[in-house]
DNA sequence: GGTGCGATCGCCT
DNA sequence: GGCGATCGCACCG
């Protein structure tokens, strides 16, 4: 079950949808205190570990939804983002994956290395994609999307530098809602490939301390994006997001309405 | 709202 | 030499 209920997305400077209804001077993020409730305790943030990272593909894929990935800028601007959409890449038999058949190449060394491996790659000249090595030989994670929680300006800004001068600015909801997306907003370069995302200073995982755990019923099966090409593999039900998030990518209408209709029997 | 298309280049065959 | 785990924009309705 999920905790107390809130809207989405969350916005730092009380923007909603990138509409600035009401400027707040800047905070620490983990340095509220006003909304402390003796009833209600604060927890705070975890980083997690290695242990966490090890677990199988789709299990893992399935765990990274509710997490927050921070990313540290080197003027040390933190930047966080709730992980809402993910796809499971297995390796081995998964055709999709660029590690089918175990082909290991310069490029994919990363799905092979100890769980937690950050994977980043370059498609289609332009863009970037980040993975996150699971349990399994040559298995990864994809982050696809993300619910911008703090630093969506900074956000903003990066992501605008690639678009048409004088381009619509971005709604919140828009920043992070695509896996080149994200490594744009959050400013993942090249020279994050390889690293680890349980030890490194300028990237990690976190949990969200207003987040419970993530039940099964909110979590949304849907084919990958992207890999029409590759047979039965292209409609295993190996993307995962959170039900009704709108910072989801591509939403799959079939799968939710049978789920909602099941509901409704009930 | 949806669809079609071009961009752009590192990596792999 | 060909292509891709994508995106933004133009265009249509």
């Amino acid at each position: 079950m999920t905790g107390r209920k809130r809207s989405l997305p969350r916005s730092e400077s009380g923007e909603v949808d990138g509409n600035p209804v009401e400027k707040l001077v800047h905070c620490e993020p983990t340095s509220h205190v006003d909304h402390l409730s003796p009833y209600f305790p604060k927890r705070d943030s975890v980083r997690l570990t290695h242990s966490f990272f090890n677990q199988p593909c789709t299990q893992l894929a399935k765990a990274f939804l509710g997490k927050v990935l921070v990313r540290k800028l080197p003027d040390g601007t933190e930047l966080r983002g709730r992980v809402v959409e993910t796809e499971a890449y297995l390796g081995g038999e998964d055709k999709a994956s660029h590690s089918a058949g175990g082909k290991r190449t310069k490029r994919n060394e990363a799905m092979f290395m100890a769980p937690g491996t950050i994977y980043v790659y370059p498609i289609y000249g332009i863009y970037l994609c980040m993975n996150v090595s699971s349990q399994g030989d040559g298995a990864a994670v994809l982050l696809r999307s993300l619910e911008p929680l703090s630093g969506q300006k900074v956000m903003r800004s990066l992501r605008a530098s690639k678009r048409k001068p004088g381009a619509k600015s971005l709604k919140d909801r828009e920043l992070c809602n695509g896996p080149s997306k994200l490594c744009q907003a959050l400013e993942i370069q090249r020279c994050f490939d390889r690293r680890d995302l349980a030890t490194d200073a300028e990237a990690w995982l976190e949990t969200d301390p207003e987040q419970e755990t993530v039940s099964e019923a909110e979590v949304v099966l849907a084919p990958r994006i992207g890999v029409d090409s590759y047979g039965e593999w292209a409609t295993k039900l190996l993307r995962f997001y959170l039900r009704g998030n709108p910072c989801v990518s591509v939403f799959h209408r079939d799968t939710e309405r049978v789920v909602h209709n099941l509901s409704n029997t009930n």
